[in-house]
DNA sequence: GAGCACTGC
């Protein structure tokens, strides 16, 4: 960093040329530069130059609205100009959409072309060139970086905002600063946060000095309910009219979970309304981020105006997830009720699975949502839950979601960063050591790391993919199987939202469109047909209409697919097809599979002669997702994802063949490691018979086997020439 | 026979 003194910086943002690209400032610069003047962080600009000159890492709160993502950045870029050395100034945020907005945003307070002297950096757009100092990114996209320059050489400071968010990558890059500015003496790091957490922050990077800015929003008054709410829906439904019946004119936002409480929620506050008579007229808007973003954009739309002139207030009401907490904001919302619920992501590891749970919220949630309600004026926000509730039983802070996660990717990912100690890799807060173990268990399986936990080669081309690491292993597989056109396909879609379209009232003819692109061998390939065939449309947003697709979901997947596409070239992998055997059973359908086990193989089930699926190892009984396109006749099969409902299904099946599975994962099938299962005496049968025969006689009489079993059921061939495409 | 909170590379 510099040497400059706030003055300095302020005399140059007020001169008549701009430094940093030396033409006059604009007219509009002038006027936005007053408004910044008027920031809370404006007045700090002295105290926090000191802090950063004469400390490598500071720590700054800084609440809502007190300007420090757009301001403490410009401080920076002003005191580093003087002895600019070609190394930007990197500012990480946790969401793509706010690296973009704030990015345009400080190009115009800095009077700069968007993406000349600030850019921004985020998956699929690099908006920066070779002029860039100061680089707003996604953490996610800094944390890549690193992994090939794991010194940050690029940067002369890297600024990580909403730290109090806690994301993996957020967890990871401070754990990783913290090795990095032993080794880099001239690298600056301020850690900025929104909460009075940052107390953790400080003590975790040694007592580094810490700046506090006050924020600017309103009060907002805070209602607990006198006793426990029994139903939380039901009280803040009553709650939304209840305001809408006697408060003063302002909108209202409602915290709920899920897509399909809300939408419930909405029709019934908009049924309840309208038959008030006397209240004022009333729109209901759902959120939730799989909203198509048209109908997302209505939460702008003004409130109905009185039914008379000076009549009782007309009223918006959105009803949100937590996308209304963080991600979005609404100017105008004068009411917030808060039920106390989110769904969170929570980490089993005795069984590896990853499911959501409606869980009660934290102090820190509970604050963020009533601060909802006082933007733009004083405010109101109604907690359904008890003031001794609010005191006694949230928690501080939610859980970061390094300890609610499967760490797979992580662990790979540190391992690429060349940490090599993970136990005693210093965490904000360490994961479980189960959780670590599982992962450590699964990259070498995998064959990411060696039994020493060393990445193997492959492990760091795995590293490389910007998926999950089986599907890395995949990927990297997939050309042996002579099929890594397919498998890039597959991969792109499992990486997307569902492409199938499903509206309530259309349910039948939205599974007849399905139907058509069925596989009979499973899920994976059903994806396949599917990608093919919108290729084959012209990527036709109409045929995916009538299709029942989401046209959006497919071109992002294609999206994807492009860049796999650029990582298999990077990575010198073959990009081949088999030739097209129309065939199910044919080697072209038959390669691919055998690719999808070389990377899940450690997500199988097999069917007991009951009926049921038990998951190989762990024992769960499992039912085929009714969504599947898979019918019941498969012994094998391997899955993509274990959902965790009222039921244990596994969605996105495929049938595979336990021959495969011994082939391609010999270590994860060591019968010396299984409980006993009919699944284990299956595989035993299997291994004694291939001892007493040659493995390739024995296959083909496998196949014949098969094919017997299944031409049984007098209704499959039917199916299978219907399904063939 | 159907539970995708929210992000990110």
């Amino acid at each position: 960093m510099g040497a400059t003194t706030a003055e300095q910086g302020e005399a140059a943002e007020e001169g008549e040329i701009n430094p940093f690209t030396n033409k006059p400032f604009s007219d509009k610069y002038r006027k936005i530069l007053a408004g910044r003047r008027k920031l809370p962080v404006n007045k700090h600009r002295k105290e926090f130059l000191d802090l950063v000159q004469n400390n490598q890492v500071v720590i700054l709160v800084g609440e809502t609205g007190s300007g420090k993502t757009t301001q403490i950045p410009q401080f920076m870029v002003f005191d580093d100009l003087p002895a600019f050395k070609g190394k930007k100034i990197a500012c990480t945020q946790p969401r793509r959409l706010a690296a973009m907005s704030v990015a345009q945003r400080v190009a115009e307070e800095m009077d700069v072309v968007m993406g000349q002297e600030v850019g921004y950096n985020i998956r699929f757009e690099d908006c920066t060139s070779e002029r860039t100092m100061l680089q707003y990114m996604t953490d996610g996209m800094l944390l890549r970086e690193a992994m090939n320059d794991p010194l940050l050489t690029r940067y002369s400071a890297v600024i990580l905002d909403e730290a109090h968010d806690r994301t993996l990558s957020t967890d990871i890059l401070m754990g990783l600063m913290k090795e990095i500015i032993k080794k880099r003496p001239d690298l600056k790091v301020v850690v900025m946060s929104a909460t009075l957490d940052a107390g953790k922050f400080q003590k975790y990077f040694d007592d580094a000095p810490l700046m506090s800015v006050p924020g600017r929003t309103f009060p907002v008054e805070i209602y607990y309910t006198p006793e426990p709410e029994s139903d939380y829906l039901e009280a803040a439904i009553f709650t939304a009219l209840q305001i809408h019946r006697t408060e003063d004119a302002g909108d209202i936002l409602l915290f709920l979970t899920g897509e399909e409480e809300i939408e419930d929620a909405c029709r019934k506050i908009k049924a309840e309304a309208d038959q008030m008579p006397d209240a004022g007229p009333i729109k209901v808007y759902p959120l939730y981020s799989t909203l198509p973003p048209q109908a997302q954009k209505r939460i702008y739309d003004d409130a109905p105006p009185p039914r008379t002139p000076g009549g009782r207030p007309g009223r918006k009401v959105v009803v949100s997830t937590n996308l209304a907490e963080t991600s979005l904001t609404i100017d105008g919302i004068v009411y917030v009720i808060d039920p106390g619920f989110s769904k969170q992501k929570v980490y089993n590891p005795r069984i590896r699975v990853e499911s959501l749970l409606v869980s009660p919220i934290s102090k820190a949630s509970a604050q963020q949502r009533s601060g909802r309600a006082g933007r733009t004026r004083p405010g109101k926000c109604f907690r359904l839950y008890t003031e001794n509730a609010f005191m006694k039983e949230l928690i501080e802070t939610t859980y970061p979601e390094i300890l609610r996660s499967n760490l797979g990717t992580v662990v790979l990912q540190l391992k690429k960063l060349g940490i090599d100690d993970l136990v005693h890799f210093d965490f904000m807060d360490p994961p479980a050591p189960e959780t670590l173990m599982r992962a450590l268990e699964l990259l070498n399986y995998l064959g990411a790391l060696d039994d020493d936990g060393n990445m193997t080669p492959l492990g760091s081309t795995m590293a490389d993919f910007p998926v999950d690491p089986q599907l890395a292993k995949m990927l990297i597989t997939s050309p042996q199987y002579g099929c890594s056109n397919e498998i890039m396909t597959i991969v792109s879609l499992l990486n997307v939202p569902l492409v199938f379209m499903r509206p309530p009232d259309q349910r039948k003819m939205a599974d007849e469109a399905k139907a058509q692109f069925s596989h009979p061998d499973g899920d994976h390939l059903t994806l396949l047909n599917v990608y093919h065939a919108y290729k084959t449309s012209g990527e036709d947003q109409k045929w995916c209409y009538d299709n029942f697709c989401n046209y959006r979901t497919l071109k992002s997947a294609d999206n994807v697919r492009t860049q796999l596409k650029r990582y298999m070239e990077r990575a010198d992998l073959d990009l081949v097809s088999l030739p097209f055997d129309e065939r199910p059973k044919g080697p072209y359908y038959t390669g691919i599979r055998k690719a999808l086990c070389a990377g899940y193989f450690m997500q199988v089930a097999h069917q007991e002669r009951s009926g049921n699926y038990l998951t190989v190892k762990d024992n769960q009984v499992v039912r085929l997702h009714p969504s599947s396109c898979l019918d019941h006749a498969s012994e094998w099969v391997i899955y993509n994802e274990f959902v965790l409902t009222n039921q244990n299904y596994i969605r996105t099946v495929s049938e595979v063949r336990a021959e495969w599975l011994l082939d391609i994962a010999p270590s994860y099938f060591d019968l010396d490691s299984f409980p006993n299962c009919e699944g284990k005496r299956v595989l035993e049968k299997l291994i004694m018979r291939r001892k007493s025969s040659s493995s390739r006689e024995r296959d083909d009489d496998e196949d014949e086997r098969r094919k017997n079993r299944k031409s049984d059921r007098g209704d499959r061939d039917r199916k299978d020439s219907k399904r063939r495409r």
